[in-house]
DNA sequence: GTGGTCTAGACCACT
DNA sequence: GTGGTCTAGACCACA
């Protein structure tokens, strides 16, 4: 794991996000669960547009979106890298995207039918998980 | 409460949604709240059209959407009306949309830094509300 | 057969359905007979539109529709694909559906004065039809 | 049953029909049945429709749309009278209707994903319902 | 290039 | 008056 220029992103062709927010997704989750960790090098933008056989325009899109959110940042003529965790969002910023978050959701779920435990049982497991594989120690081969 | 016709949108310039979108949030959102009840006529497109200065094709759009949903039915030469609840999609269908949902909540809520516990502490929140409203009986001043 | 961005759609404009509505039917008759398979690539929205000497907005609103069906899946920027058939709709709202079907039809041929056996023998000709054409191995001359 | 001004519709607000092809499907059916019989009058346009609540332009506009499809006709200042049955149509025209049924029923019904027997009992079903009831000897009080 | 959204204005059927 | 359909033309995000 976490070798240098690694990443494994799964590009689904009936998701309904474009293809540059599948891979920002994709590499922003990798962080999360500790996957790619500080300093680690994200694959070459033509690298990355080869392995998953789309434009190379997209992945520097992604990339930009990275950059501006400031989970990577770019070495001048070595590559891009994940950057060290810091908070870009103050307080109030990031409880009000939590709060457009959670807006989303209800109207995504509310109009279901499904019941109100079940819905918080799926979402509490998912978050969980993500809280697990973070901390859980990896084992390299 | 549910007056014949009246409903209470906020049309918000600056929201990533489309108008449309947000028009068939709110009125989504107000038959989940109870506000709005089976039989309640809502407000004809071009009156909400104007009340909201908007053009009269995308509340018309957002009429559509809520009758292809289901949750609402137009009367020829009367109106659009509140539909009778039903179940409309199937189980698999209902699961992988809550799934999607899921997916999504976690997508922008994972860089965010917020505890586990407080995220879930403020969905389950904002779920039980919902259900709170939608129980409570209503009390004209 | 199934060539990429090929539809076979015939807009009457004497026909007492909407020119959207004979569009989504076309399509969605071309899936049913096998002609539009999973992944297939539907005609652009502005081709469709010159190719049929209509508007473009008209085709849009016949593939959004398509689209909510669940019948084709938008991939942004590259056009709209035929969907994997899934199972939109509970149990209850197909016979919902199916009933009523049955009635517009009945209503539609009660006053005809046809004997009722060879009714039957009709539709049944038209619905095995679909189901042979389907199953079909189609061979390209 | 038959008796002189008396027809028995139901006006279903929920009903995508227009309120004037709800009564005459409903005539027209009940006439099928053997209900109505020729030289029944019809009730008043007045009567009826304050029987159902609606408005009388309504119910006059389906009189003449009865009147126009020959199967009732006005006897000056006594009222509406169901007519002898008469072939108004040729027999193409019937084919053709009879045609356009069936497309419009496999068009609603080809992406329900009911098996094809299924739907071919249901609607035969539907259909033998009638002419029973047809050839029924009713029974008057 | 692709589909998606929005505006403006017209016409239709139904009540 | 009501919603539904269609046209014409514009702008946007995405690939």
């Amino acid at each position: 794991m976490s070798k240098t220029g690694t990443v494994n992103i799964q590009i689904v062709t009936g998701d309904a996000r474009p293809i540059f927010k599948q891979i920002v997704d994709g590499i922003r989750m990798q962080i999360a669960h500790g996957d790619l960790q500080t300093g680690d090098k994200l694959p070459s933008v033509r690298g990355l547009a080869m392995q998953l056989t789309i434009n190379a325009n997209t992945v520097a899109k992604a990339y930009a979106e990275l950059t501006a959110q400031g989970l990577a940042e770019a070495r001048q003529g070595l590559g891009l890298f994940v950057a060290e965790p810091r908070q870009l969002l103050s307080e109030e910023e990031k409880n009000k995207r939590l709060n457009t978050a959670i807006e989303t959701f209800v109207n995504d779920v509310v109009y279901l039918q499904i019941p109100e435990e079940d819905i918080k049982a799926r979402l509490s497991e998912a978050l969980t998980k993500i809280g697990r594989l973070k901390n859980t120690p990896k084992q390299d081969s």
